[in-house]
DNA sequence: TTATATTATATTGTATATAATTAAATTGTA
DNA sequence: TACAATTTAATTATATACAATATAATATAA
């Protein structure tokens, strides 16, 4: 029997885990003058789109828990980029709204995408491939 | 100006967080009986192959730095699955070496590859243009 | 040789992640 | 209506990640 399968260089995870760790890295000179985490920062494209939602919808669409966004979410709140507010007809569900400020840090984001796009080293159509095959992952 | 690039639709690094750690997700109930994390087990991968090598090494291969791999190694230790050194001829040098229990730990990692494989909804086509444009994000 | 620079690891501080548990609110049902 | 089941967040415990700093060992240069 080969243990083959078992090197670090046949392994599909490997490089997904590496390599997403690797382009957070570099979204880190870009957020700083933002004040925003990579983290925090896939929070407000969420809610520069949605602009109002509740904590489980937030979850599902970034695939984080509560453990993750709770406190995430106080930070934000402390910042004044959101608020946070229990719902008056389900008091279960926590709603997260952006404010004035939050909405101004928009622009000061608009540049991040280009300039991630620039320094990964692939191709439109690879960029193209590698989003939908993650997305089929991600099913 | 339009804002459709900050969409997280449009986002390709955001799948490749997601996926990374969805796919992470699944090894867990198949590290579970090896009472190994993701982490600690690709640390176990390299070892299967080299048996010995120094931590700096190892951080280049993994992508990791010593703040997670001091602890991470000194738990793997403290398992009995690998010992750590000093080495005798430059002492910055830290080695760390599989044990005899760390060897036989393989054999009940041979089908994790497969497992794998097996839960992720893509073709054997899709798995090597994704690794290939993964590797090449990560040159 | 002695001061300086470099290298390798460890430590600290901050921020995720996630499983498991808790708690509060709501819903469904007998 | 009661009360069990479900839902939603928050909390807790454990394990990463990683930047920044510290420390010890080694190499280099004046």
């Amino acid at each position: 029997m080969s243990y083959d399968a078992l090197k670090i260089d046949n392994q599909l995870c490997f490089p997904l885990y590496a390599a997403s760790k690797e382009v957070i890295r570099k979204y880190k000179p870009l957020l700083d003058p933002l004040g925003l985490t990579y983290t925090q920062y896939i929070v407000m494209l969420v809610l520069w789109q949605e602009q109002k939602m509740n904590v489980k919808s937030l979850g599902e669409v970034l695939y984080l828990d509560s453990g993750t966004l709770t406190p995430l979410l106080k930070k934000l709140e402390k910042q004044g980029l959101l608020v946070r507010s229990r719902s008056k007809e389900d008091e279960r569900n926590l709603y997260i709204e952006i404010t004035d400020k939050g909405k101004e840090l928009k622009d000061q984001a608009i540049n991040i995408p280009y300039a991630i796009g620039n320094c990964l080293n692939i191709s439109e159509e690879e960029a193209k491939t590698l989003y939908s095959i993650l997305y089929k992952i991600l099913k």
